[in-house]
DNA sequence: CTGTTCTTCAAACGCTCGTTTGAAACTTTC
DNA sequence: GAAAGTTTCAAACGAGCGTTTGAAGAACAG
């Protein structure tokens, strides 16, 4: 008969030093990159464990991430609540960001150090594996509606397609700066010494993707990337593309 | 004695076929996903022919990446070369956007069907396997170092820390973008049917990339995201942090 | 044609991977 | 303390990986 521990059985423990483990090595390699040896010896117990408590590769990274993430979606909805109940106009873009980003820090502080919940994050939107990106889709995909459709009153100058690509492009400069690969290096010198200080890193950010957010719709029908040798063709092209797509509301 | 072919030998047609397959199958899989039997069988030449005409798996990828991006970055750094060359100011920031997508767009048209340049591109900055990442840095770090420094001329007004970040921001934005794995599920009907459109991608992402490098800097003083409980400790970590920073010039 | 060089090919090597197995070791229950 | 259940452990399995090998085939020179 299985009984409910009154403390943390070993059987419990040996499942934190897994999940532990793999969220610090997942941080570093990705998911294709981890392989179960390597989460396995890191948290010094045996290779069958995994399987045994989890049933699978697949279902231990599944749990780790449902572990943080859970939290945090929870977190960024009730404070989206709370912004739609208590405002008399709709909420504005930088408060649907603070919905967004304030859970995520005030998670990120109170995780256990030298496990940095943020680059998790980024991580797991950037990771290519078929695995997390179908988790990712099919468990957050509704908390990330709501946000999208709270934007979509933010912001009623675009139009639905245009709010699409904007969020798009935000989640890229999200994920990828928050992911912290070592692309640094490309743009170079940023934070030589110091740690990464995540409430710095989502400060700067922010500005920028509020006028990013609020830009002035483009517009189509000039030539700035036209050919040299084809600009009629291009023009023709653009216009006819212009024609397809709706514009602005 | 080697000769050279005066037409294409049955060993380039190999190479070729190689570098085809590889690109196409990166496109989807990622460098750790793609391995050399898929490569070769769907380019249908044996196994070994990697290893004989390229020397290997990293080098295969090298060679395939380079023979895009070496010509990509000569007609950035041609254009960049142009407009400060023309200009009686500085180059602006459309402009500096103008010589980075661009040539990028005329490649894509260039190359042939079916292998779209734009997705091999993003997929190329988002890859975490280190041999893409030291690829990328060691060989176009410097083209992107004299973008860096013109984006500084252009934004005066940011800090050099700054503006490392926003460039940072940007790159995310758009290698997220062009990459344009599945994450389109989370944000949700982009182009259900259509095939991408890259040029008008682009010019999307224009408008939201300027407007948010010109957004005023972040001002590091004030409560945003500080947590109840600690809002006089989190009041004096942002301060100090804020002075050891370096702020504006 | 002969000999040399370049290219292809099937087979194998050594390795790592996720997963399975079955017997030990440990807990808990009666 | 014996029995039952739970957890660990070392070992192995089968599959896939990048790479190597050596012989067979093709292309070309003299």
């Amino acid at each position: 008969m299985l009984m409910p521990p009154k403390t943390a059985s070993s059987a419990d423990q040996t499942r934190q030093r897994i999940i532990h483990a793999a969220e610090r090595l997942f941080l570093e390699h990705g998911f294709d990159g981890t392989s179960l040896r390597l989460v396995t010896s890191s948290a010094r117990v045996n290779l069958g464990a995994v399987n045994y408590h989890f049933g699978g590769k697949d279902a231990l990274f599944e749990a780790m991430l449902a572990r943080r993430f859970d939290a945090l979606h929870a977190a960024r909805l009730l404070l989206l609540d709370e912004y739609q109940a208590a405002a008399q106009q709709v909420p504005s873009c930088e408060q649907l960001l603070t919905a967004l980003f304030k859970p995520a820090l005030t998670l990120a502080r109170e995780s256990e150090p030298g496990c940095d919940f943020l680059r998790l994050l980024g991580r797991a939107y950037i990771d290519p594996s078929p695995v997390l990106r179908r988790l990712l889709a099919e468990r957050y995909g509704p908390a990330i509606a709501r946000f999208k459709d709270a934007f979509a009153e933010a912001l009623p100058q675009l139009s639905r397609q245009e709010l699409s690509w904007r969020l798009h492009f935000m989640l890229g400069a999200l994920a990828y700066t928050l992911a912290g690969t070592d692309a640094w290096k490309l743009i170079s010198a940023i934070q030589p010494d110091h740690q990464r200080d995540d409430e710095l890193l989502l400060r700067r950010l922010t500005p920028f993707l509020i006028a990013g957010l609020q830009a002035p719709a483009p517009i189509f029908d000039d030539d700035l990337y036209a050919t040299k040798r084809t600009v009629a063709t291009s023009h023709d092209a653009t216009s006819s593309r212009n024609a397809s797509d709706g514009a602005m509301p």
